[in-house]
DNA sequence: GGATGTGAAATCCTTCACAGCA
DNA sequence: TGCTGTGAAGGATTTCACATCC
């Protein structure tokens, strides 16, 4: 997951362990993120459920669609309340309606896209987004040329009016898609204007406050996960069972390193990072 | 993450311990998944600091630098060997070498783009990628006025040509940014033509097969959770404790439900899907 | 009979804290 | 002395399996 969580702020070293309240005391809200992140993938497949005019489903059906287990399904939909029916299973429409209300979906949600690049006009050109839901609000970048033109329908405002236009648009969502060097100081701006979540998808780790959240999509990581799998399965199936008595250990059997590459592939630096700026 | 793990593959309440390895064989690809997914962002940070000349750096540091705390990092780069220096720290470029090679980043990565909407023009016109490591070699559409048609330096092919395309051009991963409709027979199609990498962006939940490695970027999702954690923060704001003593359980105190909008706001069903088809 | 809802076990991940080495 | 590497403790998440109810 994204996680996104305290991350270092500020606490550069020092031992301090933060305002760290008393763990989860606080909010009875106990849904764990990563069941959070699931119901969203729930409620579209109730979605196309629902307009395919089916009223019912089990915890089977419904967690095969969404390719999870059924006892995860259930155990997800536990935590926002009961309204399945025992040896029946669950109305669409009900479901549908107690997800939205826990992912607080009964109310919009103003987002501003900053970086009116390749992503930043696919993002404005969502159609304005979900009519209802997630409608964009306002547009900035920083190229003199753009500042004025309708994207989408809005016109990108300039980047140093942030503040004041989230602000006076009521702005809950920021999406970050400029190049890296400049996702900090438009972060830092969006939360001056007030908005408490941010999607980023530069290729920067965003230095926050506590109480913003912050969720990224990176595709250099997304492809270097990838990356990382074909080559897990092309060692599989080079030595599917060599081991060479290196043992299970492995923790220092790295030798696997390949001869007279060690320190040498980094002589240009990190290629793949340098050309992901900017989607 | 789609797990793709035996998922409603019969599995269903029988007792049957499936393939299951005794693990150990696993040898030393015990890297869990969300150490891979930091090692990326390691990487980034690292390259960063070597274009800086920076040559060493603590895990202190990193971790800071790449949000995360220090125990985690190190125990992240324990996972690839020891390549630290005790009372130092670690040597940047080493660092970047054996990130690279475990992540499979020192061998090329063909990429394919299937959809040529605004978000496959994103993609394609990331320079043709990282120049090494990700090079966009194939795009697909089937919309007829853009085949032919070159975006980022290659030539649109129709979708209908995606497996012999495919494996002329070895590609490795697959990017699907096609409307929902399109992508399940796209991912079948790639499938087909010997593609096990697949970075979704369409909002469906794609069925492979098993061996088959699915990643997902899905906008619609990344909203849904950046609006509950704005519902968890507004509720905590207006009834700071109310709470009524509610205490942990709080299992099936979920009557937080809120009069009257139960089964109703589900009239126009789910607007927020309906929108987000395509990025 | 059939499917939900959920304690409890199992698994995975994170954090702690300290031994060990430069 | 300072920082890495890592067992062990602690949490979080997933899975099991079954009591419960329609």
């Amino acid at each position: 997951m994204q996680d996104g969580d305290g991350s270092g702020a500020g606490g550069t070293g020092s031992p301090e362990p933060a305002i760290e309240v008393p763990a989860a005391r606080e909010r009875a809200r106990a849904i764990p993120e990563a069941a959070v992140a699931r119901l969203a993938v729930y409620l579209r497949v109730l979605s196309g459920m629902a307009e395919q005019e089916v009223t019912t489903v089990s915890s089977e059906e419904l967690s095969a669609a969404a390719g999870v287990n059924s006892a995860k399904l259930r155990k997800d939909l536990s935590y926002i309340g009961s309204y399945g029916t025992r040896g029946v299973g669950y109305e669409v429409a009900v479901l549908i309606g107690q997800i939205e209300r826990t992912l607080g979906l009964t109310r919009k949600h103003s987002v501003a896209v900053a970086g009116i690049g390749n992503l930043g006009h696919a993002l404005a050109n969502y159609g304005g987004f979900p009519s209802r839901g997630f409608p964009v609000s306002a547009l900035f970048d920083m190229d003199s040329d753009l500042i004025g033109v309708p994207v989408g329908g809005i016109p990108v405002d300039h980047i140093d009016d942030i503040e004041q236009v989230c602000i006076e648009r009521e702005v809950t969502i920021g999406a970050i898609a400029t190049p890296a060097q400049g996702a900090q100081e438009v972060c830092d701006r969006l939360v001056a204007g007030g908005v408490a979540c941010i999607l980023n998808f530069a290729p920067v780790v965003l230095q926050v406050p506590e109480d913003v959240e912050v969720r990224k999509v990176d595709l250099a990581v997304e492809m270097q996960i990838l990356s990382f799998h074909v080559a897990r399965r092309q060692q599989d199936a080079d030595a599917p069972e060599t081991a060479g008595g290196s043992g299970v250990a492995g923790v220092d059997g790295v030798d696997v390193g390949p001869p007279g590459t060690s320190g040498r592939m980094s002589q240009e630096i990190d290629p793949v990072n340098r050309m992901v700026e900017r989607l």
